[in-house]
DNA sequence: AAGATAATTTTTGTATACATTTTTTATTTC
DNA sequence: GAAATAAAAAATGTATACAAAAATTATCTT
């Protein structure tokens, strides 16, 4: 098997774990096919990843979106994320530029699902920031885009496709060819703000 | 008794367990006094927040102190908390501001631990920052700063008494009684940043 | 004697069984 | 009939036992 706790984590994006009612171990354990034990593993470490919380006194549940919480994570996203292409910015090769274009280019297809186009959107700004060599914020700031995948669901659904963004990044990555730094990261700040609005303020009309 | 990862953590914070050897799952049983399962529990939900790291095909361990690691959490303490702080500012009530001067003063204690003095001194900015009500950033910044801790032992210890750092925090909660918001914000800023560079230089010059 | 291979030991991973806690249901009391 | 209490059921937490994997040691080969 591959790991039962991203097996878990993949339910949870894809809405097949409820959320807010506590999750039974035994009911788990039935679903995937193995004893207690590594489902008990799972869960706490999916619960210090923050993808369960605790239900009253014993149990854990997937918590329930709130746009509240999608526009902290995009804030963070855009004060980390913006740090990381600083840094990255000097060291970003031709190849680097190449690889995003592919991203882009595989985005650009219509089968994909919603949340493998959450996963290439991160791959895409994850070859920007690779170059900063900045492993810590690295990992926190993947764990927040992975977060961030539980609200993209909901995002791209009602949304439809988006252009805006997709431009944002063909523009990026010229600004990037162009060496044209202070814009290139005035672009990236931006260009994350206004997906967050977007998200929070689409989340607030359903809410 | 209390939770057990906690116990666990406090022991890596100490520095009780070793660095860069795998944690062995029977010994800590012994130590702990419990059977593997718990520990097992423990041990994953550390790992998946960071405080332990993979030791090759099997096992866990304690990772070693690096100076680069250190160096990325203050980054993102600078950018997290100076954002965190500009939420709260107008929120800061005088309440706020008095319990915060109490930290300070029990800082200025001779006999208590430095992993002391590292969760007092988060507890003051926590004072300041938690009237942004920015509760998934505020977890992210505590987290981070829990990482701080593990570091500080060896700030405080070969450095001894850092007299500036607690100037500053006075000037800030002077700077907030006096609604000097800018002037705040870059106080922080430069605080975090100054606090971060002193401790990146000492763990060079150890490594 | 150095490297590769096989046997042994150790350690981790998982299942089952039991204890404890929590939640739910039933009963009592006003 | 509603609130409080007690009994029952269900769920979690932990220990022990065993299976699988990893690390170590011993053995063999050249």
């Amino acid at each position: 098997m591959i790991v039962l706790s991203e097996k878990i984590k993949d339910d949870i994006l894809n809405n097949v774990l409820p959320k807010g009612v506590p999750l039974r171990q035994v009911e788990l354990s039935k679903r995937y096919g193995v004893s207690r034990i590594p489902i008990r593993d799972s869960l706490l470490a999916l619960k210090a990843e923050g993808w369960l919380v605790p239900h009253g006194k014993a149990g854990l549940m997937v918590p329930n979106l709130h746009w509240k919480e999608a526009e902290e994570l995009y804030l963070m996203r855009s004060q980390l994320e913006v740090l990381l292409l600083s840094f990255a910015f000097d060291f970003i090769r031709q190849k680097d530029v190449t690889n995003a274009h592919k991203i882009l280019v595989a985005l650009e297809q219509d089968e994909i699902t919603l949340i493998e186009k959450g996963n290439l959107n991160w791959l895409f700004h994850e070859i920007l920031y690779l170059p900063a060599d900045k492993q810590s914020i690295h990992k926190t700031v993947s764990c927040i885009n992975q977060q961030v995948t539980r609200y993209i669901g909901f995002q791209y659904g009602p949304m439809g496709y988006k252009s805006q963004s997709q431009q944002d990044h063909y523009e990026l990555l010229e600004l990037i060819r162009l060496k044209k730094k202070s814009a290139a990261l005035s672009l990236l700040k931006q260009h994350i703000e206004e997906a967050g609005e977007e998200l929070t303020r689409f989340l607030k009309s359903i809410d």
